[in-house]
DNA sequence: TATCTGACGATAG
DNA sequence: CCTATCGCCAGAT
């Protein structure tokens, strides 16, 4: 499955504080527009920094919030309101 | 090959 | 801000 793999490079270079969306994931892996298959691959494993991926409008994962937001908060990420306030 | 599913995304109301 | 739709992708059935 090299999906999977691809996806796991993109995530595996992003270091503490850095968040990035399911689509951008799915463009840097070199699968445009499989921002939704990439949700499937962070909800079926185990090792992977999940936390630091939100949906395109900065939404952190649904249901998962709670725990999202303490590891970004960690990381110094701002967190409001369920939301990630970035740069732009 | 046909369908269904889901931690998505954009748009309309 | 919320729900409803529709389009999209990879996997599982």
């Amino acid at each position: 499955m090299a999906f999977e793999e691809d996806v796991r490079r993109v995530l595996e270079r992003l270091g503490p504080g850095e968040v990035v969306t399911y689509g951008e994931v799915a463009y840097e892996a070199g699968h445009p527009g499989a921002a939704r298959a990439v949700g499937n691959i962070l909800s079926s494993t185990e090792d992977l920094p999940w936390w630091r991926v939100v949906t395109s409008e900065g939404r952190l994962v649904p249901g998962h919030e709670e725990q999202q937001a303490r590891r970004l908060l960690a990381e110094g990420v701002t967190v409001l309101g369920h939301r990630v306030i970035g740069p732009e």
